[in-house]
Order: C-alpha cells, then sequence, then structure tokens
DNA sequence: TCTTTATCGGATAACTTTGTCCTAATATCC
DNA sequence: GGATATTAGGACAAAGTTATCCGATAAAGA
C-alpha cells in the first residue's frame, strides 16, 4: 500500500515531530537510529524540503525540521511525492471506463478500500501519528522503531522475490 | 494493490472463464485481444497451470482452459502465486512488532483494510467476477477489456516515473 | 514419419525502485 | 580566513518487476 520510501518518510517525519520543536535533527542520525539506509533517506527528506513539509539547514548544527506544526501536516503531504496518487483512482483491473454504466467485477470492493486509503491520507496529521505513539509508547521501554537486531529490508526482500518470480523460475 | 502480473491474471481468466466450457484458449489470442504482452502472458498462464488453476495442451489445437469450475477458483488462487500475501500481514510502517502491546499510528487502519482484502480475495471467485461481467455487458457493445485506442501501460509507466523519482533529478 | 501448431522454459533486455558514493555548496566555529 | 560539519544533488550500482526472444518439447494431422 505505500512504498518503501513513503514508509521511510513516515517514520521520518514521526521521528523528527518527536524532537523538541525547532530542533534541527541530522539525516545521519536519523538514519542510523530508524534503521534506513542514510543516504537514501537524506534524499527523501531532501524532497520533502521541495515539497515545504521540512525545512533544511545547511552548515555546523544544521539538520531538518518541521516547517510548520505537525498538525498541519497531513499524511497526504508526505507520501504524495512518493506515490502515484491519481493511479489509485483508475479500474483496479486496468479498463479503460470503469464507471457505474461499465463496472468492473472488482469496482465495488476496490472503491471502498480506496475511499478509505485516501480519507486517512487527507484526515490523519503527522499530530495525530505522534500522539498515537506517544501515549503507546508510555509502557513501552523504548522507541518502537529503533531496530532491535539486523538491519530490516534487505533479506526480507530478497525472500520475497523467490516467489514473484514469473519468467524465470 | 494488485501487481501488473496479478492484473494480466484475473483478466485473462476472466476471459478464459466466458469461453465455451472445455474450449482451448491461445495465450496469444488471449494476449492480442486483451492488449497484454503475449509472452508475458504466456509465462504467467504457465505459472497457473503449475498452481493447478489451468490446464495446458501442447500442439496443434492446443491452448489453456480452466483445470476446474470456475466456481471452485477463488481470487486468492489467481493472484497467490503473484503476490506476497505474508507481506500484507506485517506492519505498514515496518514495525517488528505491530499488536495491541505496541500499535503503530497505522494499526486500525491498515488491519481494516487488510481484512477487507484478504476478505475479498478468499470469498470471491472467477464465477462471481464473470457473472458481474456478463449482467453488465448486456447493455455493452462489447468486452470491457478489449482495447481500445493504443496498448496501455507503456507510456503511463514512463509518465509515472517523472514524479516518484527521489534520487536523481 | 514429417510438418505444423502450441506450450514450455531458459536467457536476456528494459524499466523501476531502492541504495551507495562522491563532490559541491553552505553555514558555524576557531 | 581556514577547518569542520552538514545539506544538495548528480552519477552510478543493485535489486525487483515487466517484457521480449528463441529454441526445445509435445501433440495433432497429413
Amino acid at each position: 500500500m505505500f512504498s518503501q520510501t513513503s514508509e521511510y518518510a513516515i517514520r521520518a517525519l514521526i521521528e523528527i515531530a518527536t524532537r523538541p520543536e525547532g530542533e534541527h535533527v541530522l539525516s545521519s542520525e536519523l538514519g542510523e537510529s530508524l534503521g534506513i539506509p542514510q543516504h537514501y533517506l537524506s534524499k527523501i527528506l531532501q524532497q520533502l524540503v521541495r515539497t515545504r513539509v521540512l525545512k533544511s539547514v545547511r552548515g555546523r548544527s544544521g539538520g531538518f525540521r518541521l516547517a510548520r506544526s505537525a498538525a498541519d501536516i497531513r499524511l497526504r503531504d508526505i507520501v504524495e511525492p512518493f506515490e502515484d496518487l491519481k493511479k489509485c483512482e483508475e479500474c483496479i483491473l486496468g479498463q479503460p471506463v470503469c464507471s457505474d454504466a461499465g463496472a468492473c467485477p472488482l469496482h465495488d470492493f476496490w472503491g471502498d478500500v480506496r475511499e478509505r486509503y485516501v480519507n486517512e491520507l487527507e484526515t490523519k496529521s503527522l499530530a495525530d501519528l505522534t500522539d498515537y505513539q506517544l501515549k503507546k509508547l508510555g509502557s513501552m521501554n523504548a522507541g518502537l522503531f529503533k531496530r532491535v537486531g539486523s538491519v530490516p529490508g534487505k533479506e526480507s526482500l530478497k525472500q520475497k522475490s523467490k516467489r514473484k518470480k514469473v519468467g524465470t523460475k
């Protein structure tokens, strides 16, 4: 539902939003503590600066911070640069026309799921995400997103690919 | 939600299921009429033969046909070889643990969507899909999936990539 | 048996996504 | 001004998905 890139973006923004307001967070520190490839994360954050979700300061004691209050950043703002949201408005079976006149067999199902998805993107703010996180965090020992054992994402992707192959065995 | 490959598989099976029972359909004909790359479709159908959804007959007057009644083929059977369904059970934000104890901020949302998705895969049969299709087809002039203008998929993918780039430009 | 017609399946290419590396630009501290 | 720390951004590499090509295999019909 979210690309890897969007997932990184959301997790990084949650982390930034939980820091004291105005503090600049280093991309390297974020990558390290969240287990996200540092240079890749850096690209993602740069993109979010371009879309005015983050502000950055170069040089010593620089870093990233929110461009506006977390309550004013919607999930959609975070994800939009990395997802093709227009595509999800299209027919899930790729029909050129999929309206009431000639709906595909999955029209109703997909319409419902899409509605929830879009609604979640539009209504949920970054503040909602961090509130939820902080509330749950009370009884936990530490940050939920901190990596526990090995860096995730590398082996899991490889395993996945075994079963999805079509061309080669 | 579905990969391109799964989408092709579903559309091809719907088409096969609407043919007279027992008739063998050529992969080349399917690809042509549905606007799906022929050789790629052929791989997909071969895979579905391996998972016992289709049967194939080689040689003259050969082709593909359903291995069992359309009512006995569930959407899940069609899609499973091409989707990593286990992955959708995991946390949408990639948390190692995302249960009641320590749920991620999107836990409820994702759980709900996932439930609908899995339910649709489990309950909907190929027969349900074709019934729906045939019912709607009454007032339409021809097959819904027949390609209208140009072959879809090629330009649309390129356009998409413009906005999703993170690394370059 | 020979030819024709299809599937089977490996090799490979194109494109996308994800990840790495290196240099430039810029800000701070001395 | 110079050293240092950090973002900006291009080039490139690796992995995954989608698509193409071609020869092998198998079945049917002459």
